[in-house]
This record gives structure tokens, C-alpha cells and sequence, in this order.
DNA sequence: AGCTCTTATTGAACATTGTTCAATTCATAT
DNA sequence: ATATGAATTGAACAATGTTCAATAAGAGCT
């Protein structure tokens, strides 16, 4: 039996989502059971249900972890001020990141909560706080206040984007393979956004 | 037990069918197991495997089913020569579509095959088939031939119709709710043939 | 030291899952 | 009738998430 003082509440919290994250890296959101997280850190599987609600509770630990170095991530960008340039740079971002964190980016963005639950607030911020980070190529066009066809662009290209690498690895595209989607969001990105600077040329 | 004679295989085959899609349209993908859709055909469990190689054979059929009642209803549409106007209606029957389907869409476009199965060609073939009808839309700018571009447009802005709806189902694009979507969806459509045509004219 | 009390931890148990396969039953051909 | 071969069954297996009575452990107190 593993010694109540071995670690602190907090201490095996973290633990968990540790492995967790490890077990998803390695073998996707499905590989991840209770009893083998449990022999991960060394305790029992009925342990994890004294920090955690369910399983889903522990998944929405580590999407808001992968959040965070997304945030990360985007916020090392600094804009040139072009949008087209800058979006483009968003839209290599998005992809290299998803590239390298294949297992994690499903568990964020294609795993469904199980009826009954939902994302959390701070969950929610986290990805506005996304948004907001990605809006920032567009304030040339839209300027740097708060501005909801600002918004709806980015939200309408991210979840683009979204749309496009999550056909393609489901086979659902047909035959489109990884570099296919690729340059499939590239080009939707440019075109788009020609489509949006065409819309303000009009209004 | 069931008697042989009561059913031809095809027969039992198509009842299966039926049944699993009954059950998916009821409850989403996840609530089609194996007793459940013995049950329903009034067979036992094993029986499915005589047919089927497991429970990913019959979603396979089932969206197959779906396929082809989205591709008769797509065919419906009669083209105006308006890409603006056509492509408009393409996404309402997008739209309508799956909202009056929304779990066997969901089974049809968000649903991942276990490792080791994936799509057959007839399936493949039918979503070119999918393909190939919103096409038409486009033919006033890329011509009736086939055409690289013409087919990269409309997987283009299918998985990005795709991507708007799935993520804001799953509630990962923040506070987006259903109607949002559908205007995202247009949106979407406007912007990007607007992108596609500025793009044509500088070429 | 001992005794009590609270709480962390366990692990067996339950219901449910997909899938398998020996046994059985049935229809047909001989 | 009898044999053959295939359809059908349902018990069995290995997993799954989750629960909860039992237990162990540490803290506080005398």
C-alpha cells in the first residue's frame, strides 16, 4: 500500500496528470485506462477517483496543459505586421504543432466529453486566449480593439483548419494524404484571407 | 434459436443494417453494441460475426446508406450557373442535412475505424461521388472537365464546413452555438469563393 | 507510549463491452 | 433415413470505468 505521506494531495494530482499526458503521448486518448495509470504512478485505480470525478476529469487536466503550450507556442510569434505573412505563419505554427503532439492535439480538439460534462471556464479561456493570440495577424486589417469579424475570421479559419487535418487523417477526404492537408490549409488560409480583404475592399 | 430459413444471409445482412442504423440514429454511434443490436433482429450476438467481421463492418454499411441518401439528396439540386448562388445551396443541404442526421453524420464524418481497418474503395468512391456533385457548382469558373483546383476547392471548403460544425458541437470554438455555425458556415463559403475568384482574376 | 479519530488507500466486485468458438440445431442432398 | 455442412447459439474471456466496504496510516491528544 502506498504511504499516505508519500505524496501530498497536490504532489499526486500532478503525478497523475503527468502520466496521464505520458500514456496519451504514447498511445492516444484510447490507451488511456484507469488501471494503467494507476501501475504508472504506483497506486491503486481506485485512487485516481479520490482526485478525479472520472477519466475525463484527468483528459481535460492534460488538454489544458496542451493548451498552455500552445499558448506558448503562438506566443513566440511576433507579428510583421503583413497579414498574409502572418497568417501564414500562424497557419506553420498550427501545423508543426500538431505534427509533433499528433496523440494530444486528438485529445484536445476530436475527443468528446461523455454526456453529463462539459469544459470547464478556465478550459474555455484558454482557448479564447488562443483566438486572441492568432486575431493579432489581423489587426492591420481590423484593428487591435476587440472586434467580432476580427473573431469570426480567426474562428472560422481555425476551425478550417481544424476540419481540413481531421478529414484527412480519417481517410474521409479520400485520397488526401498528410502533405495534401497541408497544403490544403496553406491555401485556405491565403484564399480566405483574400476573400475577407476583398469583402472590406466592397463595404 | 432463429431458424435458418427464416432469413437468406442477405436478407439478416439488411436487417442488421437496419437495425444498427435505427440504433445509431437513436443514440449516436457509441450506443450500437452487440447484444443490443442482437436484440433488436431477434438473433444472438455470435451472429453478427457470421456477417459481419465485427461492429465496424456494419457502421461502415450504415454510413455507406448514408452516403448514398446525401448523395441523392445533393443530386436534387439544379445548378443556376451562379457559383456564388449554387455554392450558397450546397451549404444549406450541407446544413440541413446534418441537422435533421446529426448522429449518423456524426458516425459518417467523425467517427475514427479501429487500427487495422480502414475505408473500403466502394466507400471512397462514394464520397468522390459527394465530391464530384458539389463540383458542379464551380464549373462557371474551372470548366465541366476535371480539374486539380476545381477538386482541391471543394474539399477545401468541405472539411472546413466540417471543421466549423464538429468543433462547435464539441464546444472546443468557445461560446459558438448552433445558429453561429450555420452563420460561420456561410460565412465561410461567401469569403472563400470571393477568394477563389480574386485569386482566378490575378492569375 | 498508547489511544482515538480522520482520511488516504486498497482491491475485490459489478455491470458492461467486443469477440470467440465448441456445441447444437437445422435444412438439404443423397 | 442418413449424412453433410452450414447457421445459430450462448457461455466464456479479457477488458473496460467506476464504486465502496474494509483496512491501514498518520496526526493529535493524554
Amino acid at each position: 500500500m502506498a504511504r499516505r505521506s508519500d505524496h501530498s494531495r497536490r504532489e499526486l494530482t500532478a503525478m497523475m496528470v503527468a502520466a496521464a499526458r505520458a500514456i496519451i503521448a504514447e498511445e492516444g486518448v484510447e490507451g488511456l485506462t484507469a488501471r494503467k495509470l494507476a501501475a504508472a504512478v504506483g497506486y491503486s485505480p481506485g485512487s485516481i477517483y479520490n482526485l478525479f470525478q472520472n477519466l475525463d476529469g484527468l483528459i481535460v487536466e492534460v488538454n489544458g496543459e496542451t493548451l498552455d503550450r500552445l499558448i506558448a507556442d503562438l506566443s513566440e510569434i511576433s507579428m510583421q505586421g503583413d497579414p498574409e505573412q502572418d497568417l501564414a505563419t500562424i497557419v506553420e505554427h498550427y501545423l508543426a504543432f500538431e505534427a509533433e503532439n499528433p496523440t494530444l492535439w486528438s485529445a484536445l480538439f476530436d475527443y468528446d466529453l461523455r454526456q453529463g460534462s462539459s469544459w470547464p471556464d478556465w478550459y474555455l479561456a484558454k482557448i479564447a486566449e488562443v483566438f486572441a493570440l492568432a486575431e493579432a495577424a489581423l489587426e492591420p486589417i481590423f484593428g487591435a480593439a476587440p472586434n467580432p469579424e476580427k473573431r469570426r475570421a480567426i474562428q472560422t479559419l481555425w476551425a478550417g483548419l481544424h476540419g481540413i487535418t481531421s478529414l484527412a487523417r480519417s481517410g474521409s477526404l479520400g485520397s488526401v494524404a498528410d502533405e495534401d492537408a497541408r497544403s490544403l490549409a496553406r491555401h485556405l488560409s491565403r484564399t480566405y484571407l483574400a476573400g475577407l480583404m476583398q469583402d472590406r475592399r466592397n463595404a
